[in-house]
DNA sequence: CTGAAAGCGCTAACAC
DNA sequence: GTGTTAGCGCTTTCAG
């Protein structure tokens, strides 16, 4: 039953007959160094009694803990958790545990997280994907943030260069104009996009990339259609542009979501992509790598994007930002076959 | 810079010209009351000193913290971090932190984390997906579990009963069989299995599941290749089964990732799945909704599971271990069209 | 209602 | 090497 109030390290002390001091620097090995003889006593003492250190204590008298914290906008889409993934499994190298923090994209959530972060006392934060045009939200992420810094913590965005603190920037803008000027190459002449709602900075980047590389290929603006930045976004986007009459040879949806909600969209129109209407999304998602026809996208190393994100995060504090810059690279697949 | 000593409730104390108590008990509403006037006094001092109370200084106090641990195979797997989504949402609900543990499947790792969760004094700890048949590893875990539930920690398992904890348990074996029986229905006369390794339950539960189901439907017993519990390992043991001549006019494989690299590795083939062959899958993962032709499988619901095992864990105690039992309804699609 | 004081479990000077 | 002894920051009796 819960009862036997767990061992404390006194006890360890007292049962193996040594000082408080001594067993401390038995199970950890300090700086200090113990005779082997006792070593043994208080291991042999510690296991006996079922002793676990207690890390809040611990944490109290270092001063430090061994936790991060990693907040996503949403942990069940792909992209996070593919994020999350790689970021865990290089915490796992630096023995850390993470905080894993769901924040809904609601701005509320993102400050009551960033301050239970900083109540924890937690080592350092990964913020993914709270990339908004919300001067207001940011304005105050980046307070928080702030006086976690001043506090000796250490953060970490992903994505985009907003926040003052180090971030591995994700360069959407190159890849979705990279992606463009692909298109154009095989021979598509009229595009529009799908894109996620204004204030979602990732959006409009992909958006902005690709309408540069379109405009500046062709010397025309992509026509576009905006709704969420999910898999219904797009489904309902792209029947919106069937209906209003494609003028479109090519769609590009600003995520791999949109653009498989955009395929089935075509699917029950009738429009066969790959033949009549080309489409391409951004990402490249493992699950749905298998689609068909296979979808052209812009692939982003997401796993290796969590560990780096770790890792400059846990790396030497420097005075300046640092900015760690990733690269997609287009994926051509069967969605967008060379045009004839 | 990063100096200034964070604000301790003592300096707030000093601040407000009030003692340490009356400041705890001001921040914090205990059950004592403190009088209106001094009690602001002591909030206008927190927020000019920005103070932040340090989480691990009352857990010590306390005796107990505001963070539940979360172990999953592979938080990539969309099976989990779907999982997680639903737990996390939940554990917002209440106030705590989740603790994401990824395991990578190891053994090894589990345990550290679970010796982790228990350092940190969790609150509580879910286990999804340890799912094994090795016994000396589910041993070693329920060792481990058990010292922490006396330590008065609280634990549940999502799946399989295995362990010595509530647990909302799947029922994969049900879901299966009724799949058969559904397909069994349709016209089909000849299956095969597609599962995954031996040791991994989910995947044996399923595979007897859908074997019983068609065997009391049809009289004979599907046959079935055994490959990695994953997409590639699906369209490993779909090409192999394709190789041997495919005997089969249905193919279940025991989970949707391992269905979708099947239906990849059918269209390799020029095996028109849906019409030469028909596949089904197991899970109703979200991304997979959109593969063509659609994909039959038995829906289970992830996010619900995890609330649920969030709640679970969070009630009231009882004496005997609970079961909270989930069942899969299977959808049909187009990949199983009724056989002509 | 408020304050003084005793811990919570552990680490890190500081002596020996 | 090993032991003593302050704290770490907060909560919670126990008096007043």
């Amino acid at each position: 039953m819960a009862g036997e109030r767990a061992a404390t390290l006194s006890d360890v002390a007292r049962e193996a007959g040594v000082s408080l001091a001594t067993a401390s620097r038995a199970l950890n090995g300090s700086d200090r160094v113990v005779r082997p003889e006792l070593q043994e006593r208080v291991l042999a003492a510690a296991t006996k009694l079922g002793y676990t250190p207690n890390a809040n204590a611990q944490a109290m008298a270092r001063g430090s803990t061994e936790t991060v914290g990693l907040l996503v906008k949403d942990i069940a889409d792909p992209y996070f958790s593919t994020i999350a993934g790689g970021l865990a499994d290089e915490a796992e190298k630096h023995g850390l545990l993470v905080m894993l923090c769901n924040t809904g994209g609601q701005a509320e959530r993102e400050q009551k997280f960033l301050a239970a972060l900083r109540r924890q006392r937690s080592r350092a934060i990964v913020l993914a994907g709270s990339d908004t045009t919300d001067m207001g939200h940011t304005r105050e992420v980046a307070d928080l943030l702030t006086s976690y810094l001043d506090g000796g913590g250490r953060a970490a965005a992903i994505s985009q260069p907003r926040l003052p603190v180090d971030t591995v920037v994700i360069d959407n803008h190159g890849g979705a104009k990279a992606l463009a000027e692909r298109l154009v190459g095989l021979g598509y002449r009229r595009a529009a996009v799908l894109t996620g709602p204004e204030d979602l900075l990732v959006s409009t980047e992909r958006h902005a990339g690709f309408a540069e590389g379109w405009l500046e290929a062709t010397g025309s603006k992509p026509a576009y259609v905006a709704d969420e930045f999910s898999r219904d976004g797009g489904h309902r986007a792209m029947s919106r542009l069937l209906e209003d009459g494609p003028e479109a040879d090519c769609v590009f949806a600003v995520n791999d979501l949109m653009a498989v909600g955009a395929l089935a969209a075509c699917r029950q129109a009738g429009v066969e992509v790959g033949k009549d209407l080309a489409v391409a999304g951004f990402d490249d998602i493992a699950t749905l790598r298998d689609v068909t026809p296979g979808l052209t996208t812009v692939r982003l190393p997401l796993a290796d994007i969590g560990r780096l994100a770790l890792e400059l995060v846990l790396g030497e504090p420097s005075a300046e930002l640092r900015k760690q810059s990733v690269h997609g690279e287009v994926v051509l697949r069967e969605s967008t076959p060379p045009r004839s």
